[in-house]
DNA sequence: ATAGTAGATGAAAGTAATTTTCATTTAATG
DNA sequence: CATTAAATGAAAATTACTTTCATCTACTAT
């Protein structure tokens, strides 16, 4: 928290309360969550909060590098705290939205070897597991975690 | 297509022009495919096609297994006709679009060593290169493959 | 403290992609 | 052919997000 506030200051953007909200959900939270989500949440803190203000600091933020998108089968990105500012990738819990990071993919030898076998230039990857999450393989199946 | 024509009538589904525009313009591509390109496409060669028919048909293809999803960085997901049958990964160029099918993904032992450590039950794996293809790489950048 | 100002806000309108509704048509079977 | 369940397309609805713009406010320099 207290250091994206002071990323969002050096970068020359102002603390707003309504940012101020937006980030304290952000940084609340385990799992990751939609704008929507976070949209509702703010807005009890911060009645009043628009919509617009909280796509607007998700986008800067995502500029910032403090957020990244996870996307599921199917469904639309939604955001994430990132709480290693390294190379990451997800675990994702397809329950209760649980989001574990892991940062051994060791993808290298199989990125050189396709690199090498179709002369592509490869310049990102994007790795997901999805599953669940010890919670959920309890509870049998879906019972939203978060709410 | 004649395999997909054949699954179609199998599981029910009535063989209309309609779908069989649809169907050649997948068959007939290399690349993936867009909902409005294919629209576009199945248009020309069956004035009067839908857009809403284009998208019925794509969920029809999608649940028969003919087809799969890509989704880039941010992007919506784009459709493309699934050659392999099997468990397979894509190589996208962000240049032309243009996608390579590649089956050796070796996450085995990642996802058993994730697996252990967090407790979760894995059931799937998402996994994308992204990167520039021979053609792109020499006209420098974006050049839109077909159109 | 306080005034000035660039930057931020929210309401409302705009966009884009996809889905639903529903009256009409049609492919497959008998 | 006749029947009929399924498929179609136009239009409206939905969803997620972006843009516009008049108003407001957090910061800075006084």
């Amino acid at each position: 928290m207290e250091e994206m506030v002071a990323a969002l200051k050096q970068e020359g953007y102002k603390l707003t309360p309504q940012r101020r909200a937006v980030l304290r959900v952000i940084a609340l939270s385990q799992s990751h969550l939609t704008p929507a989500i976070i949209y509702q949440r703010a807005h009890r803190t911060h009645p009043g909060i628009g919509l617009v203000t909280v796509y607007r600091t998700l986008n800067m933020l995502h500029e910032l590098g403090f957020i990244c998108e996870v996307r599921g089968e199917g469904s639309r990105p939604s955001y994430l705290f990132r709480r290693i500012p390294q190379h990451h990738h997800h675990l994702v819990c397809s329950g209760c939205g649980a989001v574990v990071n892991f940062t051994d993919c060791d993808l290298d030898s199989l990125e050189r070897r396709l690199s090498e076998k179709t002369g592509f230039l490869i310049q990102e990857h994007l790795l997901e597991f999805h599953g669940l999450c010890p919670e959920c393989r309890k509870q049998n199946f879906f019972s939203r975690g978060e709410r």
